[in-house]
Order: structure tokens, then sequence, then C-alpha cells
DNA sequence: AGCACGCCGACT
DNA sequence: GTCGGCGTGCTC
């Protein structure tokens, strides 16, 4: 290279779409992508990585800055998970310096050496141990509790000092000069202890024709579709351990709320402490280290919520998305990746195979499925006894409500609560009343800052918005003409009050956001109902996912009906899985399972295709509207949002932004819109939306470049929030 | 996003 | 007279 110009280009975190030019360091040689390196930016210093090398630069000469030095000898991110960042960021449409920011660990992105957290622990000395303390108590009481400490523990990590007293430090250096204590470096390890002792259990046929069915190696994209309680994690874990007979790794995603202490010990009690855990809870020296047992391969399994996606793999040999139709996959703000959807691309970089594991899977994936795209497999039994629970619908019609509860699902209760069931009760609506309405007036108690109803929070006295969290103390009367005012409708809190009353001799738990909302509530109340100290379980969404409730014989479905004619064309798709996903929590034990749902509707097809024809059906017809509407998937969907204080700059800057699009768009790109957000005013702000609609995905991506680009450059974008989401799953 | 520059209003 | 409001521009 005879005096080429040597550049390396560098994504940094900054909301730029763009990477940045700079000399290499003066005393480095060898500078190759996935290196981290500190770099001048602007008056600041920064700390980037590298994407690539070239010997020429658009950039001026002049203006290209040298930068300061390498952080890392090798590569700290490998070619391929390089490659994933990098098509995300395409994809996606989000900068390339964000996107590489989300996928590392906090202590990376500031720049600490990808080594194990250091950690030391203390312990006494002979000389410590034969020291007189009742003595050093009379002059130091505190120095000779942490000494008696030490003496009875042997040895103690900092952490365990830090909770013994909150100076600790101070204390314990004084016993250090006093050769009563000394400390040594171990490595930080707390990968929990497990032992893999658990037996794997005689298979159902479904699953064993499943795990026969799911190659060991090649791009493999398998659609696991089993009901609830058929035994998916079983068929996981005999996957995952012909991955480790292997030698290589296994990615598990899971929902937000899937990731439970529970599944991790089943996965450690079968394969052992080869397991990591990735998730939002952690803290940066845990994430740290599971980040770098599993790019080190110590870790065989690793478990994770969506951002474990970008977790590098020494081995990798088996991708698994548990739940693959949750909406926690997709992340919401910022960089709005699907995760399940980068898996199957990740999967197919890599060539290993990868199942998508669901009772009610996306109808996407089901699509798929169906044009043999993936493979479809089926665990349609329940392993050993258990059967399907039987679907009963009430007809509100010919039903009164008492409270929200009608005589057939009283009885039902009644039944299976005096033969010792469980009866598990479904609300999807917290609070006391979603309404508090002037009979005189017609009057509704309204948020002030978003377009939506305050719900009343009877026990705690407040008007709760449960869009922007705004509060306010409720009211008895109404404030225009002092008539008392009726709360409307039904929330869990007034639901349990009724319960309460109608089965005084069986005791209830509620569980919601707000009776979770401690630090190990959630834990406390399941482990009630787990122990059979509960007996009636009412809750909202929250306990649809990843919990087992053996005892459960009976689910009492109260308002089936919202999502019965939503607004957006997924509505009767997640109508359709929370039913399932909550009918599915009844009898999973040896004892047959009911499911009770009350509707106004019971002659709603979409309920009666549900009911009658199972999901698989239902999903048919609907995905035979939507390919007459053409909706995804038979298109391709991204939304631009805007949200501003003034109604009016949302649509100069949606409007301005149309004339771009149509300016640009091709045959195949459909602009719809600018439209308002359903809920246009949410926390003080006004939204709205530009929806695109593609023909094929190829299209879309070519007219979204060009299109984002432009966008941003308008004046009008400096001044209104947005964001542009591509295959957007909420449609508001 | 940060961070600086720059030009107008209400304070010691 | 200055402190500081946020509009505008720039980051290899």
């Amino acid at each position: 290279m005879s005096g080429a110009l040597q550049v390396i280009r560098v994504a940094i975190n900054t909301p730029l779409n763009q990477l940045f030019d700079y000399l290499p360091p003066a005393k480095a040689s060898g500078a190759q992508p996935g290196q981290r390196v500190r770099v001048p930016f602007g008056r600041r210093e920064q700390i980037g990585v590298i994407v690539e090398l070239d010997d020429q630069s658009e950039v001026p000469a002049n203006k290209l800055r040298t930068a300061v030095e390498l952080l890392d000898g090798d590569a700290l991110l490998d070619e391929e998970l390089m490659r994933l960042l990098a098509w995300s960021s395409t994809y996606y449409q989000h900068p390339p310096g964000e996107v590489i920011s989300a996928a590392l660990p906090a202590g990376l992105r500031k720049g600490a050496p990808p080594t194990l957290p250091r950690q030391f622990t203390w312990r006494a000395t002979e000389a410590g141990r034969a020291a007189d303390i009742a003595t050093l108590a009379r002059k130091a009481s505190v120095q000779a509790r942490i000494l008696s400490l030490l003496i009875a523990k042997d040895s103690m990590p900092e952490a365990a000092l830090r909770e013994a007293h909150s100076n600790w430090r101070k204390i314990v250096s004084a016993l250090q000069e006093k050769g009563w204590a000394e400390c040594h470096e171990t490595v930080a390890d707390d990968s929990g202890p497990g032992i893999a002792g658990d037996t794997p259990p005689t298979l159902t046929q479904a699953q064993q024709q499943a795990i026969d069915n799911i190659p060991d190696s090649g791009f493999a994209p398998c659609l696991l579709e089993g009901v609830t309680g058929s035994g998916k994690t079983e068929v996981y874990l005999q996957l995952i351990q012909r991955q480790i007979a292997e030698g290589r790794q296994t990615l598990v995603l899971v929902p937000e709320i899937g990731l439970t202490p529970q599944l991790v010990d089943r996965f450690r009690r079968r394969i052992g402490d080869a397991v990591a855990v990735m998730h939002s809870g952690l803290t940066d020296a845990q994430r740290l280290n599971a980040w770098l047992a599993a790019r080190d391969n110590r870790a065989k399994v690793i478990i994770g919520t969506r951002s474990a996606i970008f977790t590098p793999l020494a081995k990798p040999g088996l991708i698994v998305i548990d739940e693959e139709h949750d909406a926690s996959f997709k992340q919401q703000d910022g960089f709005r990746y699907s995760a399940r959807d980068l898996a199957v691309w990740r999967a197919r970089q890599l060539k290993i195979p990868v199942v998508l594991g669901s009772a009610t899977p996306a109808f996407e994936s089901l699509h798929n499925a169906l044009e043999k795209r993936y493979r479809h497999l089926l665990l349609p039994e329940r392993p050993g006894s258990a059967r399907q629970p039987d679907t009963h619908v009430i007809d509100l019609r010919q039903h009164a409500l008492h409270e929200g509860l009608s005589q057939p699902l009283i009885q039902a209760m009644r039944r299976h609560l005096d033969a010792g069931g469980q009866a598990l009760i479904y609300l999807n609506r917290r609070g006391f009343a979603p309404t508090l309405l002037c009979p005189a007036c017609g009057i509704t108690e309204e948020c002030r800052r978003c377009d939506a109803r305050m719900v009343l929070h009877q026990r705690s006295g407040k008007l709760v918005c449960h869009h922007c969290g705004s509060e306010r103390r409720a009211i008895s009367v109404c404030t225009e003409c002092h008539t008392e005012l009726i709360p409307v409708g039904q929330g869990t809190e007034r639901l349990e009050q009724q319960l309460r009353k109608t089965f005084p001799e069986y005791s209830l738990v509620r569980i919601d956001r707000d009776t979770t909302r401690r630090r190990g509530e959630l834990e406390r109340l399941l482990e009630e109902v787990r122990s059979k100290d509960a007996r009636i379980l009412l809750g909202t969404q929250m306990l649809t996912k990843g919990h087992d409730f053996p005892d459960v014989t009976m689910v009492g479905i109260i308002d089936s009906d919202q999502g019965l004619f939503g607004t957006d064309f997924r509505s009767s798709e997640r109508l359709a899985q929370s039913i399932l996903q909550v009918s599915g929590r009844a009898g999973r034990g040896d004892r047959p399972g009911e499911v009770w749902i009350q509707t106004w509707y019971p002659d709603h097809p979409l309920l009666t295709t549900l009911l009658n024809g199972g999901y698989d059906r239902f999903a048919d017809e609907a995905l035979a509207e939507r390919r007459k509407a053409a909706w995804p998937p038979f298109s391709f969907l991204a939304l631009l949002r805007a949200e501003h204080s003034a109604r009016v700059e949302v649509f100069e800057f949606l409007e301005q932004a149309r004339s771009l699009a149509e300016g640009l768009a091709t045959a195949g790109i459909q602009i719809l819109g600018p439209a308002s957000s359903p809920m246009e005013k949410r926390s003080g702000r006004y939204r709205g939306q530009l929806l695109i609609q593609a023909a094929n995905r190829a299209e879309l991506q070519h007219f979204l470049a060009g299109w984002r680009a432009a966008v941003s450059k308008l004046r009008e974008a400096r001044r209104s929030r947005w964001s542009l989401d591509i295959d957007p799953v909420e449609l508001f």
C-alpha cells in the first residue's frame, strides 16, 4: 500500500444517520472492523466502533481528523454481528451508531475493557481471628461487628460488605491496617449454581415428531405451534441438548414478562450452569458478564428478552423464539426493531435453524408456514391425561349482569371452587371503574392531557389516566350540577369487591399493575396461588403470560368484547390470541378445564369462528380478509409518526413529508394520510401519522432510504418529534 | 443528541 | 449594562 490513504469508517452514538471517516490512530497498526476507537467528535471525545476500512474518503482531507486510540486489540464485535447490526440499521432506517450502542452492554459502550468485572473478596487473617473482639468493641464497635462477620462468614465479597455497612470501605481498611483483614481478587461469576439433575420426561408422539423434524444445522425456520401445556419448552430443551452435544450454543428469546426465575431454574436444572441470562433488570456488571460468557463460549444457552438478539455467539447452533407472537419482541420506541424478524435474518446468515414457538402464532408466521417458507410443526395434545378445556359462551342478552358477573359464570365458579379447583377470572382493565359519569348532565371525567377518560381508583381515592399517568383526587359530585357521580363499568378493583362478596368463603388474589407495584409482590402473590392458599385468581393480561397454575380448572372471561370491533387490522388477531392465551390457563393438571366467556355478541363471526373452528381456522379467514384489503403479510408497511404540543405543527410536518413522498414514490408505493392518531392528544401532545404501504419489501426499502433522508432535512422536522416505524405492530 | 453561536427581552 | 430564552447549524 504505497502511501495510499488509510481511512477508518466509524459508527458513533449520535442520531445522525451516517458513519464518520477518521485517520487511524498514530501509533496503531492493524485497525479492523469491530474494534472500538476513541475519536474526537465536535468538541468532545466519543467512543465509536470501526465499521469498515477504506483507502479513500469522500470527506475533504482537511476535515479528516485522527482517531485518538484503539480500545480493543482484536475486534470486540465479530463480523457476523457487525453484519447483523449494519443490516438492522439499514432496514429499520435507524442511525448506525445508535444501533451499535443498543447492542453493547453499558460498560463496553463507555469504553471499559471487555473483561469480567473485578471483584474483591475480604476475609479475616489469622491475627484477626485471634484478636480480642470484646476490647475492640469498646473503642470501635462497628469494626468489631464487621470483623466478627468476616470470621463468621469465612469470606465476604464487597457487595455483601456494602450491605452490612454503608461505610464499609473505611472500616475494612482500618481492619486491614491492623493486619486483621485481607482482600484478594476473585473472578465475578454469578451465573447461579445450576446442577443438571433433571431427567427428561417421556415425550409425546407429537413432541418426538417435532424434534425429529427440526434439523440440527443449516438454515431452517420452523414454526412450532403447540397449544398451551403441550410441552413446547420440552421440545426446546431437547433441541438445545442436541446442540450442546455438538458443542454449539443456543440463543433463546422470551417475551419481557416471560423471563421468570422459574423458567431459568427449569433450564438450569436440565442443562446446568452454562445458562446465561440477559434482560433489562440486570446490573451493568451482570450484563457484561453474560455478554462475555456468550461471546467466549462459556455459556451454552443464552436466555434473554428482545435485546438479547444482539448477543455475540462463539458457536451459534440454534435460535429459539418462545411466544413468538408476543408484541414485546418489537421495540416500540427509538430503534424500533423486531427481535423475532431479526432472529430469522440472523439464522439465515448463520445457516442455523430457528424455532418460533407459540400456541397462537402471529398471522405473519402462520402465513409463512402455510406458504411453506417455514416448516410447520404441531403439538395438538397435552401430555399425560390433561385435556383441552371445554368452552362455554354466556349470552349477556339473556343473562343479567350483577356488578359485571352473570349467574352462569357465578354458578360455574362455585362448582369448580366447591370441587377443590381454582378459578381464574380475567378482566383486562385495572382500577375500579373506567368512567365516572354525571347522570344529570352526562359529563364524564376526562384527562386534561389526553383524549381519554379518567379511571376511578377507589382504594386510593384517585382518578388516574392510564395513558399519561396523571392523577387527581376523586370527586363524588359533579362539579357542574352537584349531582352524585356514578362509576360506570368494571375494573379489576371493583370486580374484586364483588367477588369477595359473592364468595366470602374462598380467598382471592388480584394480580394487576396496581397490586404488584412493590418489588417482590408479584412473586408473593403467585406463590399464594401456587400453594392453593388463594382459590380465586383475578387479574389482567399480566396473568396470561408465562405462569403455570396447575390447579386452575376454570377460567372466566368477563369482557370478551373489547377488541371485537377494534380499530386496526390486527385487533382481531390480538383478540383471538388473548382469549386463547387466557383459556390455556385452565386445566393443566389431570382435571379437565372449563372456560366461560361473557359476551354481548355470541353470534359475532369472529367469536364463533374462533370457538368452533379453532385458531388456525380463524387465522385462515382473517388472512383471507387481509389479502383482500392488502394488509400485511400481503403488503409491507412503514409508519411516520409525529407529535407536537401544537396540532398545526404536526400536520404541517406531515403534509411536507407527504409531498416529498409523492415525489419519490414508485408504482408500488401507496401514501395514506396524514391522519390524526386514534387517540389524538396524549400527554398534552397532538399526534398524527402518515402510512406508507408497499407491495414488496425491496421497493419499500428503496423508497424509505431516500424519503427518510429528505424528511430529516425538512425545517418542520426540527420542530416536531417524529419517528419512522418499519413493520409497525401498533397503528397508532 | 450535544454543544456552540447568535440575537432579542427583563433583571441585578 | 449582562443573564438567559431557544432558533439554527454542525459534528468526519
